[in-house]
DNA sequence: TTTTTAATACGATAATTTTCGTATATCTAT
DNA sequence: ATAGATATACGAAAATTATCGTATTAAAAA
């Protein structure tokens, strides 16, 4: 699995999101938090079929693009990426300092909780 | 404060853990998980120090180097970045995924707990 | 049918990042 | 002092990534 660079992750978050969409739809969402050009986008679109992160319907005029990664995977590489590069492989600092600049609702921290709890029965 | 590219993390994550170090003792330490030249770990933390990711005392003929970046601020940076492009902004996503791939132990368990306790209570 | 609009393909340039060779200076040991 | 080892500086090539213009084709509107 070929680890995608910022912009293509960029791209991957979006259909992430939508399941699928066209250039055109992707680039729009895209347009909103980035300056950059229609051709642009679709380029690396393009360029990301071509690796295979994404599929692709070529049936209508205008293609609609799938992700072809699974999302699991991928968010865990770059996780464990930066848990290395940046935490010291560290998932406790990591987490914390994730944590610690979201304040997340209370629900959320329940959540969490119930799965901390959940780990810990696995382990034995 | 400049974003470091993944080969100036790499290095700036082993400063973080040795406080201070000479070229050499970096590449070394380098040079155990990837395959490179001692000029270009030279070089990139010539680049560093010319971006202010580092700073170094030159009063010896082997540079001492030191980060100069905020290792919180950095981390933090990073971390909001990777959670806005791959996690769709959700931190409980970004959180459950790295507990679930690291299997922490009992005590770092119970540190997140603590933790997340600390949180809510600050809330009110 | 003609014109306008909108899509893909593709090549080329720009920008960024990584890598390394070589020149030069300094320290160390002989 | 001289030779050898080891440092930094620096330039430039190589590799990767991002950006965009233009040609071409297909659909839609007039």
């Amino acid at each position: 699995m070929t680890k995608p660079t910022e912009s293509e992750l960029e791209i991957l978050s979006i259909l992430w999101e939508m399941k699928e969409a066209s250039v055109r739809q992707v680039h729009e969402k895209l347009a909103l938090s980035k300056e950059t050009g229609y051709t642009t986008t679709l380029k690396i679109m393009q360029i990301m079929h071509a690796k295979g992160l994404v599929s692709r319907d070529e049936s209508s005029r205008s293609h609609i693009y799938s992700p072809a990664t699974n999302k699991k995977e991928t968010q865990s590489s770059l996780l464990k990426n930066l848990m290395n590069t940046a935490f010291g492989g560290s998932a406790q600092h990591l987490v914390m300092q994730a944590l610690g600049q979201e304040k997340p609702s209370k629900e959320e921290l329940d959540e969490i909780r119930a799965f901390l709890d959940q780990l810990e029965e696995k382990k034995s």
